[in-house]
DNA sequence: CCTACCGATCGGTAGG
DNA sequence: CCTACCGATCGGTAGG
């Protein structure tokens, strides 16, 4: 008796659990519920093994968290960099680039959610080399901007850090009503978007 | 012996704590480490009581962050929600909230950063509550929004909802990043982003 | 507002 | 990967 008792652990017959699919599951938990709010029974629950099982696989529960923030911000990095540093004119450049950022996000949504709010709960160390990735990731939009501005395509630019930001937090923003099969493809929204970013609402 | 034990409790001489101060320095915690990683003896410790003493003031710990997310998001309403409704033309309208906003941050930065994140960990009732001032403040920016279009005056929006959304993102995003002794002014970064939202980074 | 305390839950481990 | 368990910490309360 006691053979399933909840559906925790006792998992006869299936195969033996993956990194991989720990990291999926708290990766689903931590963008529904929030890092410290999630338990490691959550997330043994949800990948069926017992609490203390899931340390055959990590080291413990912030290197998860690590693992997860750090993948999810090289996805962005990897899809956005190549386009930032390209041939065409910066006006260009950034729509593309936030056109590829609203393709990520529609496939990789919940990931970033999790790496790009949630690395404030690692402990120095490990947020050392987030904030390093960070600062790659800013550079991409940075560079698109600075371009623009000695190009003279962006003449009303003064203040180039804000242009930047606003960039990214225009496009970060997404993440928190975007839904893939919602209304508007991530196409539309990254087009309306540039549209808005490069030529303003008064156009 | 034992008078002052590592500042706990022991409030010999001091006045009585009031709710605003508790409400004060919750709002300095939550907004630095977030809610659940909060504890009643963070906030304990901060005002200068006991940890149970605070259950003279509030009723619990979610009672708390409801107050404050509550007023944090009123602060702003109240501010921007006049402006919304003026006689002026929509662009102008649209400055004006975007340089209203980053003032009422200037001086609530804290307790923004909180009202704006952190209303997600309330429980169903709480957040129903919130959910609907949330709504309103949407409305301030879907009106100026709506008019600018019906007047012609923001003739490219091909999805009004994305416009709002953005707009209101780029503004949120701020908060991420600003400080009230930075290097830019609330009023000069307003104007920029308001340039960018209307004009575009091209003009 | 303090004293004294409580049950629940947390991340994590030893030993197999 | 399970069994069995641990110390620490959590929000909160009774009684004054």
């Amino acid at each position: 008796m006691a053979v399933q008792r909840k559906g925790r652990g006792a998992r006869a017959g299936s195969k033996p659990v993956s990194l991989e699919q720990i990291e999926r599951e708290a990766v689903t938990l931590f963008s529904a519920k929030t890092y410290p709010v999630v338990g490691m029974r959550d997330i043994s629950d949800a990948v069926g093994l017992l609490p203390g099982s899931l340390y055959a696989h990590i080291a413990n529960k912030e290197d998860l968290l690590q693992r997860i923030v750090e993948r999810g911000i090289r996805n962005h990095l990897e899809g956005l960099g190549p386009i930032s540093v390209s041939d065409i004119p910066a006006a260009g450049r950034l729509r593309s680039v936030m056109r590829a950022y609203m393709s990520i996000l529609d496939t990789t949504l919940e990931q970033t959610r999790v790496s790009f709010n949630q690395w404030t709960y690692l402990s120095p160390d490990n947020r050392a080399q987030i904030v390093e990735l960070r600062r790659e990731y800013e550079q991409v939009f940075a560079r698109i901007v600075s371009d623009g501005i000695a190009s003279g395509e962006f003449p009303s630019i003064r203040h180039p850090r804000v242009a930047v930001l606003g960039t990214i937090g225009i496009l970060n923003s997404t993440m928190r009503w975007y839904s893939p099969d919602g209304e508007l493809t991530s196409a539309e929204i990254g087009d309306e978007l540039a549209d808005i970013a490069l030529n303003g609402l008064q156009r």
